[in-house]
DNA sequence: GACTGCATGTAACGAGTTACATGATTGG
DNA sequence: CCAATCATGTAACTCGTTACATGCAGTC
């Protein structure tokens, strides 16, 4: 349940409500674990059935009102037994790299746009990567100056932490940018020698 | 849907029963992508049920008997539609980076065995995906030599592509064993680091 | 005749996606 | 007063996990 304990994790740096959990949310756990408001609001009332938070109403504008989620003692220990805990690993499950393994199936231009496709968005993600490394190198992103201020003592493991996970992302998004640009060489090679092939014995056909 | 599109793949080489198919998933696509056998039945009904595959029984010993499962004209068209078109990539969600961003929650005993437990994992995995590419560089897998059998024109980029997956996995491993072993050095270094400002400093606490 | 492996499933649940829906507030 | 964006959800569906269940076939 990894939604649940990345919402545990924000709870424990300040009590806020649904919607800026959501947009702390997005804005730092959303880099390495994605999930929409649409998952986020529903997680929330469970929590709160299971008491892991508690809400408390307060006023937004003049009419309407908020709820404000608060760490329960439960919910501290629940994230304190999470971080203690090993979890198994994940099950391999990758659908760029399946697809790609069965690319003898597609023409050779469909085969150059998946590896581009996949080079492009890895180069994305890197800079986003990059760009969210820098804020937390600098100490200069909201949640982390909100945690820091609580407690100094565990400051430097706040930010170790973190950066040694985007530098490894980070490493990630290189190592996918290379296997897409190997791809691609890939891609021209085996051409080469389908054009060289056909030109070679128009009809090599075999099945022996 | 990726499991329809492995299936479909699979049963591109060889009708075969869903047991096998099974069998066969474990050996070759599960590298990749894993599925349980209880997720491959139901979806081969529905993808019966949808014209991409065509089912006869065949006798099972004296008593029982067995359905062979083989790709209809749609489920080839399926397979090949499904090759060209350009899968969006998927959103990150990643437990194990996610929960070593919040180590800091954590003590530093339970902080090693998580790196050491990603490490373990991964350097596994590597053995595992080290054998596979041996077997199939040397066109020695079972699935392979039946579809080589039946299209030796396409033979060097059917095992190409695979080759070239498994050696991206591969390196991402070997990604990942780097990884857990820094993290395993950070930790080490902000235990010191804590315990020389321990006895430095031991009531350093601000929170100004 | 007991055990192991072959073979095929179902059921209950939890997690995640996509689309829809509604109303409040704030700034121009 | 209109648009953007704040704010909070629900609904329907698909996908994936875990556990349970059943019976045949070959072999020691």
């Amino acid at each position: 349940m990894s939604l649940r304990h990345a919402l545990l994790a924000l709870l424990e740096a300040e009590p806020m409500s649904g919607y800026s959990l959501a947009r702390f949310f997005e804005q730092s756990v959303a880099y390495v674990w994605h999930a929409p408001h649409s998952q986020i609001y529903p997680e929330l009332r469970r929590m709160h059935e299971a008491g892991l938070i508690s809400g408390r109403s307060e006023a937004r504008g003049t009419h309407a009102t908020k709820t404000i989620y608060t760490l329960t003692k439960e919910g501290r220990a629940e994230l304190a037994r999470w971080v203690e805990e090993v979890t198994p690993s994940q099950r391999e499950r990758d659908a760029g790299y399946l697809k790609a393994s069965y690319l003898e199936y597609a023409s050779f231009a469909s085969a150059r746009k998946q590896f581009e496709a996949h080079r492009a968005h890895h180069e994305e993600q890197r800079r986003r990567w990059e760009a969210h490394v820098r804020n937390l190198e600098n100490r200069d992103t909201d949640l982390l100056r909100i945690r820091l201020a609580q407690n100094a003592e565990l400051a430097d493991a706040v930010v170790a932490y973190k950066v040694h996970v985007y530098h490894g992302l980070i490493d990630r998004a290189k190592h996918e940018v290379r296997w897409a640009t190997a791809g691609l060489k890939l891609v021209d090679e085996l051409e080469a020698g389908f054009r060289a092939g056909k030109k070679a014995a128009p009809r090599k056909r075999r099945t022996g």
